[in-house]
DNA sequence: GCGTCGATGTCAGTCACTGACATCGACAGG
DNA sequence: CCTGTCGATGTCAGTGACTGACATCGACGC
């Protein structure tokens, strides 16, 4: 063992959706965050790019989550049908956090800033949903618009998930929230 | 006339878009881009939130664009055909200015900062997008999903648009990119 | 016991951004 | 013609995010 508390990472980050929970991000210093952690600003700085970032640290566990699901589904599934899977993978990874991502998401959506890194994310998301549906032979610029679409599904499907009333399954959130699409793209209706 | 130059936040814009382009947005302080606009860093904060913001001042117009004709469009219009005519409105704002783009989007893509602005103006369009489709009756939650929709083959359009080798009109770009999405997610074949 | 290593601390510096106050030409009213 | 207001700009001092250079010190291998 080290000469320090173990979890220092961890720690900064549960100060910190503390601290923007309680004041707001912007009337938060990092500095007040590395104190509520026990650590330095400097510290802080070594295990986060910025001050934003604390609050994504599982984000590319996510990505990997989903581009690993895409490759995973048979090889004759449609495009869509292999997002399909990725998003189901991604509902199992929120089962049993939904508290937390609430809590998280309302942080996130209250700050122009952190919400241009919750975006950036998804995008990241989107380009890696793309290449790994490129990997499975699908045309480029089609693999992108795929990838697209399947990220405006998450990101509608998860917020109804989160905003629900009454808990349900993000898979089956996710699938309805697919199949609206599905309906409004050939002029259908969907609800 | 007032005791200066005319046009202070264009010349603002404009020098930035050049110190950016020559030498990259972070090694490019706002201090230089007032200097070369014949200004003083203060000024520049007077007319732009942030250093990022002076790449982004068309964007509420294009909004306003969109917005009003998503509402124009007739009422008999399915949702996806109402986003449509949005994407077509669009198109002519950019029909002579593709060199412009091109130059900005090179600013923008090479820059993670600069990208997640481009991201949340997105985000914005969209929440006005499905703000103008719930007013045409549409359900809130499906206005949200075509919107989305909507943006994605506005993103993967706009990039075609811009990249591609022989100069093709915006609309019809955008037009086969919304025939994409609408066979990519009923299984059918794209490209 | 000793030297290396890795996580942390300390400190000084740059730059984005802000608030308070000063400047000064244009313009309106007298 | 004088004068007071106004709006765009300048000046200056400050805060806080973020960085680079260097110091510290327990653990661990030898």
């Amino acid at each position: 063992m080290g000469r320090w508390e173990p979890n220092a990472r961890e720690r900064l980050a549960a100060a910190a959706l503390e601290l923007y929970s309680e004041r707001g991000y912007e009337q938060t210093t990092v500095a007040e965050i590395a104190r509520r952690a026990g650590l330095t600003e400097r510290t802080f700085f070594r295990h986060y790019a910025d001050k934003r970032e604390v609050l994504f640290d599982g984000s590319h566990a996510l990505q990997n989550l989903i581009v690993d699901a895409v490759a995973a589904a048979p090889k004759s599934a449609a495009p869509i049908d292999a997002v399909a899977a990725g998003l189901d993978a991604a509902s199992a990874m929120f089962a049993d956090r939904r508290e937390f991502a609430r809590r998280r998401q309302a942080v996130v959506l209250t700050n122009a800033e952190l919400h241009e890194r919750e975006l950036i994310k998804l995008a990241s998301l989107s380009a890696a949903l793309a290449a790994a549906l490129h990997r499975r032979g699908i045309a480029e610029s089609t693999a992108s618009l795929t990838a697209e679409a399947g990220i405006a599904v998450f990101k509608v499907g998860f917020e109804r998930w989160v905003t629900a009333a009454e808990e349900r399954p993000m898979a089956q959130v996710m699938r309805e929230s697919l199949a609206d699409l599905k309906a409004v793209t050939t002029g259908g209706d969907a609800g």
